[in-house]
DNA sequence: CTTCTGGATAGATGGATGTCAAATTAGAGG
DNA sequence: CCTCTAATTTGACATCCATCTATCCAGAAG
């Protein structure tokens, strides 16, 4: 813990802008990995969509030729990443994007400092 | 091919407009993937931060642990996903960026139609 | 308490992937 | 032609990963 990640306030070190660090991209990786399968795209793309910026379980499985095990273990993955959080409401769950951890993912790839303009 | 993509010069078609495709998903996983993992990601960023948008092989290789051959073998699946491009002069392999790719990929992922803003 | 349903976990399996050592190709220069 | 170096290819190996079936956990409602 003893090096810091730049402030993350402002530029958010794209890519170009200088090399990464192995740290950097060692913490990098494994958020792109989460994101880099066709099922999790459609997953988050779903959710994000969904009305309330949320989205039941069952209304997902529903979009997939897939089993709910598989289903549900995708979500994990996409929830250990960071990317989604989930809420139990009565017997359903609910799952909604975790902002910022995507947009920080966009402005890394972004060729330069893109969160802003 | 009878369902063409949006035309991609405007909105990309974020992940939070509208909900991705099978064959959108398809499509984007792969370069996501071939963005997953640390050394490519450095090798990326080593590539764009050179002088002249350029950087030889032997560059490449020297800043990592790792074998040449592992080195040529991340060089060749960002290559195949269309990430970089080579070109031989004399002895040496140089490798560029592909410009393009990597915005479309940032575009996708931002939170909403971030081109335009 | 029992039962039903939504969702997660456990375990198994086939396929993809990162890495290396060894062999191969491509120029450059005697 | 021979040799040296840069880079890629090949083949092997260990690991990871997406998917499934079977099982288990958690609320809700009888």
């Amino acid at each position: 813990m003893s090096k810091q990640p730049p402030p993350a306030d402002c530029c958010v070190a794209p890519l170009a802008c200088a090399p990464l660090t192995e740290d950097e991209a060692a913490e990098l990786a494994p958020l792109l990995k989460a994101v880099a399968d066709p099922v999790r795209l459609r997953l988050l793309s779903l959710i994000a969509c969904h009305d309330g910026g949320e989205a039941c379980v069952c209304d997902l499985t529903a979009a997939f030729d897939l089993t709910a095990p598989t289903i549900s273990h995708h979500l994990k993955t996409l929830r250990r990443a960071g990317l989604i959080d989930s809420e139990r409401r009565g017997t359903w769950v609910y799952y909604r994007l975790n902002p910022g951890v995507l947009e920080r993912l966009s402005a890394v790839l972004a060729p330069r400092a893109a969160t802003t303009r």
